[in-house]
DNA sequence: CCGCTTGCGTTAGTCCCACTAACGATGTAG
DNA sequence: CTACATCGTTAGTGGGACTAACGCAAGCGG
């Protein structure tokens, strides 16, 4: 199998090797890519990313305060607002305040939110299908494993710098 | 044993499975963590990642037209501008008028410029190694190709939208 | 020569994302 | 009661990808 299509990217033509070998840059560009592909698919829908994220950590986690929602989804709580203020616009979710605990705000989604959240995955599945087309489904799960493993250090502060 | 550690990332815990099947997230994170730690460690430099790229670009394809480094670079020409300012500023590159064609200039990277090259390479070589600290040399080479695979599919238009 | 189109560098500005700072209201500990 | 921590919220920063439009120069057809 030849690299005979007409990519701009990196091939042998005019990238330096240097800038083959950085990571950051190759993950930048495809993570790019792969998130307007996602963007784009989901625009038709007027839906985001941050919805997905969030109807599903609710679906699969049940009720939550908003923080607990920011812990699970890995978003900002100050980001997190505007998102939950879009799903409760569309019925996906509801906030109501935590008579327990009058900070809290208790997040659950509907059953609206549920079909909206199926709508969602099945737009995202094709589009990680789409993105992954040229990787068997053995290489799939390696490069999902060693993109986890290398998350997962940088998440545990594997890569900081040295002490200076 | 609780979650007492503030890694709020992927760890089975909080995480709903239908998150960690999107690629297009363990990009985004794993994208945004290494390119935080590379800016960090470029900072006490006072470089920026895209001063690297148009560096090593001019070293090993030789003096250019902002839209040639452009292209090679994959950088926007309209981005360029400010990246050659600085670089220039610095002395590490000379911007030029083309005798031959007054639209454009030609970029030369200076001896200084080189050195600087290879400063920032420095820097960035080991923040490349802390990075992918978790893998092996063999499994470094694997994440390299399963995602240039991707990346090439995705720039070559691989993963646009069927047809509405 | 004249007009037309194309490419060049530049300016400005948009959109999205990760991230920080601060604040009022509420809860908790001493 | 006082001091402090937490919750939701607002606002704003900084960077990266990307677009639009402009002035200028080159090249081409007539």
């Amino acid at each position: 199998m030849d690299t005979s299509d007409d990519l701009r990217f990196d091939r042998g033509d005019g990238t330096p090797g240097r800038l083959r070998r950085q990571l950051s840059r190759l993950l930048g560009m495809t993570s790019a890519q792969a998130s307007r592909v996602a963007s784009e698919a989901l625009a038709p829908l007027g839906a985001h990313k941050a919805h997905f994220v969030v109807l599903a950590v609710l679906a699969e986690g049940g009720p939550a305060s908003q923080s607990e929602i920011a812990d699970r989804a890995r978003i900002y709580r100050s980001d997190l607002v505007a998102v939950l203020n879009e799903l409760a616009e569309g019925g996906w979710i509801v906030r109501a305040p935590d008579p327990a605990d009058k900070r809290r705000n208790t997040i659950t989604i509907t059953d609206r939110g549920r079909g909206r959240l199926a709508e969602i995955e099945a737009v995202l599945d094709d589009v990680n299908d789409r993105v992954m087309a040229p990787l068997s489904e053995a290489e799939r799960a390696q490069l999902f494993s060693l993109l986890g493993r290398v998350n997962a250090h940088l998440a545990s502060g594997g890569g900081a710098s040295p002490a200076p």
